[in-house]
DNA sequence: TCAGTAAAGAGAATCATTACTGTTAAGGAG
DNA sequence: CTCCTTAACAGTAATGATTCTCTTTACTGA
């Protein structure tokens, strides 16, 4: 019993899995601010960091100097569009796996695609010569 | 001409580049001190995102919340040490692609293994059964 | 030599994150 | 139901990496 239950933790454990994106915790401490008037920012890192510890969520990176979380632990690569700093999940057709060597011990492989996202990829006016 | 001459710059990216790991601003910081007594940490943080917006070098990543930096701008997966901190590169057998889609517009693939580098792995007694 | 301007040093400012402090309340024992 | 222990919390101070500002220094070209 070394972990009650807290409405908060639930909450942000809810939200991070109800959204697609890969918020900051800032972000999550303004989403539930309304409905948790008296929430803290403090209260938001602390319950990430014991979520993260226990493995129940994990870390994307740091985008722009944040840090950015994701409901889903299974290992799949990441888009971040270095333009509006959003996080998404992309599928990739091929497995990915790299072997650095017999000597050493790894846990995770992460893949990070850079770029623009599909909507600053329009903006730009990259992509769509149609129309 | 828009960019002089500076003997600390230069030693900022030669020692960047003399060195296998992936330093933070403060090592090197550390590292150049003796050489120049003078140096200011402001100065490696100012040419260190000089050189990372020329494309001189490019960032690693945020490891133990220190940003590091790799003199070596070709795409090349690398290894973090999640007990020491290490970063090292690593070489894969087949090539690395991901594509997200028509919609994206993507400028590169960061590939980062984690777990244990060599001498952590031998240190946990996980590898090297014999001796 | 002199003007113009890049580079550097020192330290203040910023911003995300963490730690501390006093208070509240969850959950088990009686 | 009440008491007790202690996790969880709000609020806020502290920390630490990075950036910014301001002043001084020192190239460079005329």
């Amino acid at each position: 019993m070394q972990q009650r239950y807290s409405k908060k933790r639930e909450a942000i454990l809810e939200l991070l899995r109800s959204v697609d994106s890969h918020p900051s915790a800032d972000w999550i401490y303004q989403k539930l601010k309304p409905e948790f008037p008296d929430l803290s920012l403090g209260t938001v890192y602390r319950n990430l960091a014991a979520f993260r510890d226990d493995g129940t969520l994990a870390t994307v990176g740091v985008v722009a100097g944040q840090d950015r979380f994701d409901g889903n632990t299974a290992e799949h690569p990441h888009f971040v569009c270095e333009k509006c700093g959003a996080v998404l999940d992309v599928t990739v057709p091929g497995e990915i796996t790299a072997d650095p060597g017999p000597d050493y011990t790894v846990h995770r492989c992460d893949v990070t695609l850079k770029g623009l996202c599909p909507a600053c990829t329009r903006l730009t006016g990259q992509a769509d010569p149609v129309k």
